[in-house]
Formats: C-alpha cells, sequence, structure tokens
DNA sequence: CACATATTTCGATTGGTTTCAATTAGGTTC
DNA sequence: GAACCTAATTGAAACCAATCGAAATATGTG
C-alpha cells in the first residue's frame, strides 16, 4: 500500500472536528476512486467503526458508495467492479490527466466537460489556476457543477434533463437547444472504453447520447481516459477516433495503439507522474 | 466583578464588549480555518457557554459553520456549505412544513420544486414515503436533484441554464422548453419575501424569471415559507397573491394577513408542532 | 470452514442547550 | 438625586445530545 505517501505530513489528523474528517475521507475518495476503512481508520486514528459511521453518513449524501472493506468513487458506468478494483488503482492518474486537461483550457474559452470522475478532477485543477478572467464550463455533471459553482471568472451551464443517480448526470434531450447558441471550443470527455474501431463509448445509451451532442457541439475533442479504459468496448459508441482531437492517459497505455493513434493524427500524450508537479489541488 | 483582576495583562484580551470578541472570534476561524470552543472560552477568560452564544451569532451572519467542538471557515469553494447554513435556520419550522407539502403530493403526479431550503427538506420527507409508483419532480435545485436521485418511483428532471452558487440553483432560459412538452400539477416554491400586494417575491430577477416559468407551467401553485418571509417584499415579484392555491407556513405567520388572505379565496394553512409528528427524516 | 469486515449495543466522555439569576449600564419618572 | 424600569450580557447548573470505541454478534468473502 502506498498510503503515507500520498498525503502530505503537514496534513496531521490527530485533533479534527468529526465534520473535517468526513470531508477529508469524501476527498480521498473522489481523487483516488477508492478507499479502504482500515487505512483511514489509521490516517486518522480513529477506530473503524468510526471510520464506517462516516462512511455510511457520507454516503447519505451521494458523496460515494460503500462497498465491502471501504467506499468507492460514486461512477457506475462501468458495469464489473468487483475485485478488479483492487487490481488497479487508478489513483493519480485521473488526478494528473485531469491536471493536464486543465492545463489545455484558456482564458476566455467556452468548454464542455461530462460527468466522469475525470472530468471532476480536472474541475478541481481548473480552480486551482485562479487568474480566470472568464471561462464557462457546460456540463451534464451535478457534483462538477456544484464543485465549480461560485469560482470568480468561471461561469458554469448545468445541462437540463433526466438525472442519473448513478453517475449523478444529467441525460436525455432536454438541454440541447443551449448548444446551438453557445460556441464550444473544447470539450473534454471520459469514457468507459477507448478502441481504434470503436472510438469512445460509454456503458449507456443516454450518456452516450449526451455525449455525441456534446461531441457535435464543440471544434476539438479532448479524451480524458486513463489505459484502464483502453482496449475495452462499452455498449455505445458516442465519438468516432477520427474525431478525436488529443487523448490525455496515462504511461501505461499500450504502444502499438497510440503508434496507430499517431499514424492516423490523433495526439495522444501519456501523462506520467515526472510530467510535471501536478498534484492535486486543495 | 473579576474583571482585570485575576488575569495577567500580557496575553489578555481583558475588557472587551461582546462585539468586539465576536468580532475576533471571526478573523481566527477564518486565519486558522478552524477553532474551538474550549480554546476561545480560555483565550478570552469567559465561559464556553458565550463562546457558544457568539458562534451561533456569527453563523446566523454566515461568517462561519459551526460543528461539535468548535466551528470552522466557510469554505467558498465548496458551496454546499454556504447552503447548509441557510439549512440550519428555522429547521423546525421548514422541516414541518416540508412534511405537510409532501403529504399533498399524490402518486402519479409531476410536480415542479424550486431551490429553497424549505424544498429540500420537502424532498426529504418525499423520500421517506417510501410507496410511490411514478411521481416526476422538476426541479434547478442542485442539492434537491441530488438528494432525490435514484430513489425508487421517483424520475428527476433537472433544469438547465447558469448555475448560481449562492443558492445552488439553476437560472436562465436554458431549459424552458420542457415545461412545454409536461403537464405539472403542482409548484411547491419558497421565496425571499411574501405580502399581499406583491404576492411571492425573491432578491434575485434570475430567479424569480426562473419561479415564473414555473408558475406559468403548474396547474398550482403552492407556497412554502415559514414566517420570517411574510411582510417582506423582495427585489422581484414571481407570483401574484391570487394565483396561490395554499399557502404552508407556521403558527407565527400574522393573524390579519391570514384573514386577509382567506377572505381572498387563498388556502392558508399554518402547520404547528402538534399537527402532526413529522419530524425530519434521515 | 477460516477469516476479514460489518453491525449493534452500550457506556464513557465531551460538548451543547436551556433556564435562571446576577450584574451592569442606560434610561425615565418623580 | 433617588427610585424604578428595561435591556444586554454573562455564567452556574441542570439537563440533553453527539461522538467515540470496546466488545459481542452477525455477515460476507475466499
Amino acid at each position: 500500500m502506498r498510503r503515507g505517501l500520498t498525503i502530505p505530513a503537514s496534513v496531521f489528523f490527530g485533533d479534527v472536528f468529526a465534520r473535517e474528517r468526513q470531508e477529508h475521507i469524501a476527498r480521498i475518495v473522489e481523487e483516488d476512486g477508492r478507499a479502504r476503512v482500515n487505512d483511514l481508520a489509521a490516517r486518522f486514528n480513529v477506530s473503524s467503526v468510526t471510520i464506517r459511521k462516516d462512511l455510511v453518513l457520507l454516503e447519505s449524501e451521494h458523496r460515494l458508495v460503500r462497498t465491502h472493506g471501504g467506499a468507492i468513487v460514486i461512477d457506475r458506468s462501468r458495469p464489473e467492479l468487483s475485485f478488479e478494483i483492487r487490481e488497479r488503482l487508478q489513483v493519480d492518474e485521473k488526478g494528473r490527466i485531469g491536471a493536464a486537461a486543465a492545463a489545455l483550457v484558456h482564458d476566455g474559452e467556452s468548454i464542455v466537460m461530462d460527468a466522469s470522475t475525470t472530468a471532476l478532477s480536472m474541475g478541481r485543477h481548473l480552480k486551482a489556476r485562479q487568474d480566470w478572467s472568464q471561462v464557462t464550463v457546460i456540463t451534464n455533471g451535478l457534483r462538477l457543477a456544484s464543485e465549480l459553482a461560485g469560482h470568480p471568472g468561471i461561469t458554469v451551464l448545468m445541462l437540463g434533463g433526466r438525472v442519473r443517480w448513478e453517475a449523478l448526470s444529467v441525460v436525455g434531450q432536454l438541454g440541447d437547444g443551449l448548444f446551438s447558441r453557445i460556441n464550444v471550443q473544447k470539450a473534454f470527455l471520459g469514457a468507459a472504453g477507448f478502441t481504434l474501431e470503436s472510438g469512445l463509448s460509454d456503458a449507456t445509451d443516454e450518456e452516450a447520447q449526451m455525449k455525441r451532442s456534446m461531441v457535435a457541439a464543440a471544434r476539438e475533442v479532448i479524451a480524458i481516459v486513463d489505459h484502464t479504459k483502453w482496449e475495452r468496448t462499452a455498449f455505445a459508441t458516442f465519438c468516432a477516433t477520427d474525431k478525436i482531437s488529443i487523448v490525455l492517459t496515462d504511461e501505461a497505455a499500450p504502444n502499438p495503439i497510440v503508434e496507430a493513434l499517431d499514424f492516423r493524427g490523433v495526439d495522444v500524450r501519456r501523462i506520467g507522474p515526472d510530467s510535471n508537479g501536478a498534484r492535486s489541488p486543495r
């Protein structure tokens, strides 16, 4: 386990209010994608019973999903998730990809972001850059919207539609009209699967439908997918490979495919731990 | 009196006015991010009871958030918190009004709810009734949407638009089209002000505009306003008095006006603590 | 089955609320 | 000025609620 490495020593968890601890747990889960009860108990120096109570509370607030042994981020767009979760902790990957994505945004732009956890991480990095004078973020993610809301220089437009609780996202055609009135430079989209042939795909057709509108509205599509999504096809494709401008991923992305993409003119950037010191903001 | 007698003059906030002490506490919390009751009590040489009173006052002024054991800073990067402050004001009244409002909803209906804290409370009571087979809730409140999302039998439609962080609500005309396609039985609306002459009013025109659409779309308007909203006029009116079917409020609503409303055919219901044992779920 | 993880119960501790009376300061009235 | 009233501030005390973990029990996992 790498616990103890990820958290700077300056953040000491000696004597904090229950509320603060809960807030912190929610952050850890959102950023690491997962957390185990025992690790949290050790980290905050409280019993596992207490941690479980915190998790129950946070789950009731839709901040995370409890599992046997701990909790994971809300993102049920993937059908599986049993023990595979343990294997691949996309721990810092999402954080790094999010940072790299945020770096692609220029002041004055309008961008689209989806409801994925990677986009949420990207949102945090957007906030960390304090120098916005006017950026417009259009999203179908409830959590991203409330995270970004009120940040100076960032205008958040929420798309309308039916609320899917599994991803705390909005789907459906109700908000389509919006795109006809707004010029969007870049769409930052996560995906449940990504292959050369099928492009970007998602687990439900509704979600894919929503992302198709996003793809159609944006001038550039930037895929934000960690290596676990590569070579997998989910139920519904929402973006063909040749419409993608940039793919942000991590080092573990399979070489042959990266080359094939390069050949096709897709700019694939593997974000390593060293690329820059992009650690989680806060 | 014991002022200045028992205490060394060095690190001492000796004989200050209550207001000065409160100001100081607010600044301490802002700078340190947190403070505990006992520390403050020792520091200012007053009892913990007094410190708590100060904290209650400061919280009502939105200067900090109270927690068990002390207080923490209002984190502007997490709007939920500022929302929660309002949530803690008139909790009992809102809980009771919310319960009464939830009782007015019948299975099969489509209803509109706004982004007010009273509506959120109503949402919790809706969830508490487990017997829904099909209810559709249309809202512009992010908090309410994620609270209700995924509850069996409840479909949540989120309106689109610009996100206002102050209320975690959505405003603007982007989602108007929705109402033309959906039949809405009842609109449950909070308000910042309510008078006989001006009807229901809100503090910003954007929010009022959104609620006007809601009023226009619904067959019945049900106002959910605790007594603190009566006899106040906020900036923009969104619903004239004679369009209101039912007003749900608490016992402290002023008598003369209630009678005047009755006379005009508006059904005013004062929900007392005894009306039924409607305590907050959760 | 063996083992890890969850839940429940319960008591201890600490923190929070409410009530009430004391103190002080500032009027007002005669 | 004396007597009186009122409002604000405060804290002691009695009572209530939140937080926590140990231990016993239950449930899930491999």
